[in-house]
DNA sequence: TCTGGGGTCCTAGGACCC
DNA sequence: TCTGGGGTCCTAGGACCC
């Protein structure tokens, strides 16, 4: 028996638990550099906001439906997540952590909850209860058709779905559009409505080597899974990263080099932190810059500059030197920049490095400096100490103008409650 | 004027090996 | 006119997820 447990419109529950007013209220929660919506409160979708909207389509919505609007807030949305989960891992099931606002719980076979409807009710009251955040929890026999329960869980009142029997299988996947089924995107679903698929009943029925020819060996998986054949395994541990990316639009257009030069050693830096934090090391690295796709009436342009890091390493100091030099060999004057980022490929365990023929340089000097580095800004807080090339005006970094408070990891910003 | 960020997996095709 | 068989590795592109 899987069960999978999910956030409703985590964002916007995160937002109200610090701001009771924004309770029973439409609420929406919008991109890095307030662009587009990424998550909206049951209200807000009821008055017609689709999710990755951008929010300038639709401000004159927002201002007639008295939609409240909210900067996302990573931190805080995080920092609960971790909550959630802890509530969750309680449970005694195995558990997959799936992504920030969703968990899959299981208990194997004779070892299945007695009364599955009942033990999802107590989930669901325990999490709000303990973390403030509103739950889903649908219940079934694999991880495609939990994902399909906690759909319809939803929309049902006690916010609790089970598809253990037949019947109720059926009944789910009836009149279930063939792109709502986890795996199956926009593209698919288009393929599939080609051949005459439009529901989830009818991908379960189809000839499994015919959806193997259309979907390929995903596809056939989630066909199989919908008929209640287990062919994901959960997760225990998360996997390392293959690749750890960053990057960000600016908050303006960018034309100067420099700028851009500013930004990439950024990104490089906090790509480096992440690294370190994961105790992984980079033997590959990207730089990439683009112009505004949007702005048609602009002249284009996107480049991309790769270059080994042999042998790898995690030392900042080395991979911003990197990266800026691979600027340098893609950046073309006269264009008008919207977005600049770092990827870091080729990711080995730190204690796994292979060793180079022509090592030099003191890797011991440089990893006491990096755990220096990070031990300095955890204790005192990013950033305190960074390297100058990161810029320290940084007039294109994106904006956030409906930013709240780090309510639970700052202690300059943790709520005040005032009594009498 | 304003349009997010960070990941994974699979396949086809090319280059190469013996 | 006729031109083998069986592999691996890498990359780009397309699809998906949250």
């Amino acid at each position: 028996v899987y069960a999978l447990v999910d956030c409703n419109s985590y964002y916007v529950s995160c937002e109200r638990v610090f701001d009771p007013r924004l309770r029973g209220r439409p609420v929406v929660v919008l991109s890095n550099n307030d662009g587009c919506v990424v998550a909206a409160s049951r209200e807000a979708k009821d008055a017609g906001i689709r999710m990755g909207t951008p929010l300038f389509q639709i401000r004159e919505l927002l201002r007639r439906r008295g939609v409240a609007v909210r900067s996302s807030n990573y931190t805080l949305y995080g920092d609960l997540s971790g909550r959630v989960m802890s509530v969750l891992a309680g449970f005694g099931a195995d558990m997959e952590v799936y992504s920030i606002d969703e968990a899959f719980l299981h208990w194997p076979r004779g070892a299945e909850p007695d009364r599955p409807a009942a033990l999802g009710r107590l989930i669901r009251r325990r999490v709000l209860r303990w973390t403030g955040v509103p739950v889903s929890v649908g219940i079934a026999s694999t991880k495609t058709l939990a994902k399909v329960a906690a759909h319809h869980a939803k929309r049902a009142s006690a916010g609790v779905r089970c598809l253990l029997d037949d019947g109720a299988v059926d009944s789910a996947l009836r009149d279930l559009p063939v792109g709502e089924v986890w795996g199956i995107g926009g593209r698919l679903a288009r393929r599939l409505a080609r051949v005459g698929i439009r529901t989830a009943g009818q991908l379960r029925d189809a000839d499994t080597r015919r959806v193997r020819s259309l979907l390929t060996v995903t596809g056939q998986r989630t066909a199989l899974e919908l008929r209640g054949f287990s062919c994901l395994p959960l997760e225990l541990a998360a996997p390392d990263a293959r690749s750890i990316v960053r990057s960000r639009s600016f908050g303006r257009p960018v034309t100067a080099e420099r700028d851009l030069a500013e930004a990439v050693s950024l990104h490089a830096s906090r790509a480096c932190e992440k690294l370190r934090a994961a105790g992984l090391l980079a033997g590959g690295l990207r730089v990439f810059i683009q112009t505004n796709p949007f702005r048609t009436d602009q002249r284009q342009y996107a480049r991309q500059a790769c270059i080994e890091l042999d042998p790898p390493t995690d030392d900042t100091a080395e991979v911003l030197g990197l990266a800026r030099a691979a600027l340098g060999r893609i950046y073309r004057d006269g264009c008008v920049y919207k977005k600049a980022g770092v990827m870091l490929e080729g990711l080995c365990r730190r204690g796994s490095r292979p060793g180079s023929l022509f090592a030099s340089g003191d890797r011991e000097r440089s990893r006491r400096l990096m755990a220096t580095i990070d031990a300095v800004n955890a204790r005192w807080g990013s950033e305190s100490l960074a390297y100058a090339a990161c810029g320290v005006e940084r007039t294109w970094r994106m904006r956030r103008g409906h930013r709240t408070p780090c309510y639970t990891t700052r202690w300059d910003e943790l709520p005040e409650v005032r009594c009498g």
